[in-house]
RNA sequence: GGGGCCGUGGUGUAGCUUGGCUAGCAUGCGGGCCUUGGGAGCCCGUGGUCCCCGGUUCAAAUCCGGGCGGCCCCA
């Protein structure tokens, strides 16, 4: 039972050789957005993107709860004044704000910035809420849209001037709390984004002059896209007391004195992390959903023959509907369309498990599953099936993880000379570790000599030789650095 | 930041170089018949400000200028 892969046509563009028109296609025909709003870098989420979106939403909202963080929503607006108090902030965003200057027919005394990142938002209210360190820890997240002007090329979900985001904003008494939090926060992306979305990444600390504005140290989760180029999905940042200090967020510590916050953002790119999935997962066949965030989990197809009882098969499909409804997103799809136009369909969307009942399985009390991960067909008991369906729950994620990870790990060499860049990407390699000195001059000019090669970050649990040398200046190497492409 | 390609019913496209019929085809969508284990078939119907503004011309999807939007390559 069960088709050859190659009598299958396939009809989207081959993911491997042209990834771009493959997204773009995808995007629409499985209706994950529309980039047809008209607004450069805005996009509409369509119905079955933004449920995608919810599930990788609760996903993360509930780990964050579980951590001790509560949910919060600050307003889109920034006072001129507040989004200007902290000089790195407001030099690293300046020019990419977008401002709020006319309320109507009339122009405001104070122009409004539309939020680029909500520090300066939250931290004046934090001020007024943090009084005492019984207040502390103080750990809240938002999930909202972010604005900014993006003046390099826009892509759908990639790069937006409007995108998705979770930002969680904590404030600790003490340096080493606030230190343990960045590492709390990788912990939770791995949660999420490794275990439960299938999604490895990298964790790297950005280098002195690649810092987020404003903060004491930052850390990046990228992630390797099928093209070969590495995308940031999540950073995590020590900012120190170099906010609370501006935005005066003090507390009576137990001494008696005043102290200031010890504080530290984390941002979850969430659109970033929806196409990382569809591109990291798909295939030609259309996406491949990890089982917990799929919209429908579950899909049945009931299989029609002129010279059967029919009534017999909606029967029994019904029957095996509530016997997963509730405990699953299960659809049973009864329209007239044939059989084939649904696999196609359902393939094309993602869905992690199909079931097939016809005749055959009517009559045998079997049920006939298909994994959109193994595009495998198996004919199992109907009394076998919760115990199918919880054991592929786990290994569809397994299969996903599996596969990307293999894909990271062969992408990624050891090199010692600016030269083996260029021969091993010819290889196929597009990560590549190297001693390296810190310095932001070399690092640009290994930019521009290798044709847009980035030092993405320094490895934290990586140490350099005694004696190594920079691979771009000679001098003397200070990290063992991650570089590759980037979006 | 630099260079290139593109914009025609919902989608994909032909037509544009050389201006001129009712803007063609496929797909989708609605209805009907027939079918149903990997996008079935046939019939009928539906659907277009040819991205926008301006210019040239008797006449513009087509030529020119500007804008908006999308995609690719390079830094």
């Amino acid at each position: 039972m069960g088709l050859e892969k190659s009598q299958i046509e396939e009809k989207l563009p081959d993911k491997s050789r042209f990834m771009s028109e493959w997204y773009d296609t995808v995007l629409y025909e499985a209706g994950i957005i529309d980039i047809r709003y008209g607004v450069k870098g805005f996009i509409v989420y369509m119905p079955y993107g933004m449920k995608i979106m919810k599930n990788i939403i609760k996903l993360f909202e509930e780990e964050l709860e579980a951590t001790g963080h509560e949910p919060v929503l600050f307003p889109v607006v920034i006072h001129e004044e507040n989004l200007r108090k902290e000089s790195e902030h407001i030099t690293g965003f300046e020019s990419e704000v977008f401002w709020i200057t006319h309320a109507g027919r009339n122009k405001l005394e104070e122009k409004l910035a539309l939020r680029p990142t909500s520090e300066t938002a939250m931290y004046p209210l934090y001020s007024l809420w943090l009084k005492s360190y019984k207040d502390l820890p103080f750990k809240a997240y938002q999930t909202v849209a972010v604005y900014r002007y993006e003046t390099k090329a826009t892509r759908p979900l990639l790069r937006g001037r409007e995108f998705l985001w979770i930002e969680a904003h904590d404030v600790f008494r003490t340096r080493d709390e606030a230190i343990r939090q960045t590492i709390e926060d990788k912990e939770i992306f791995y949660k999420i984004t490794y275990e439960k979305l299938g999604i490895p990444f990298i964790h790297v600390k950005r280098e002195e002059f690649d810092k987020f504005p404003g903060a004491e140290d930052t850390y990046a989760f990228d992630t390797l896209l099928p093209d070969g180029k590495v995308l940031q999905i999540g950073t995590t940042h020590y900012l120190g007391q170099k906010f609370s200090r501006v935005f005066d967020v003090k507390f009576h510590d137990v001494d008696g004195e005043y102290r200031y916050g010890e504080q530290t953002c984390y941002g979850i790119g969430l659109s970033r992390i929806l196409a990382s999935i569809l591109l990291i997962h798909g295939d030609n066949y259309g996406l491949i959903l990890p089982f917990d965030i799929a919209p429908i989990q579950i899909v049945i197809i009931p299989i029609y023959r002129k010279d059967y009882e029919n009534d017999k098969i909606n029967k029994y499909a019904t029957e095996v509907e509530e016997l997963l409804k509730g405990k699953y997103r299960v659809k049973l799809d009864l329209t007239d369309k044939t059989p084939g136009e649904k696999f196609y369909q359902y393939d094309l969307l993602g869905i992690p498990i199909r079931i097939e009942i016809g005749m055959k399985e009517v009559d045998r009390n079997t049920v006939t599953i298909f994994r959109r991960d193994l595009r495998e067909r198996r004919e199992i008991k109907l009394t076998q099936l919760h115990n199918y369906i919880e054991i592929s729950r786990k290994e569809i994620v397994e299969v996903l993880r599996r596969r990307a990870e293999e894909r990271l790990t062969k992408s990624y060499t050891y090199i010692n000379s600016i030269e083996d860049i260029e021969k091993y990407a010819d290889m196929g390699y597009s990560l590549f570790e190297a001693e390296f000195c810190d310095n932001e001059e070399c690092a640009n000019e290994l930019k521009a000599t290798t044709g847009g090669y980035e030092v993405r970050g320094i490895f934290l649990d990586k140490k350099v030789g005694e004696g190594s040398r920079c691979i771009m200046c000679g001098g003397e190497a200070r990290s063992k650095v991650l570089i590759a492409k980037a979006y």
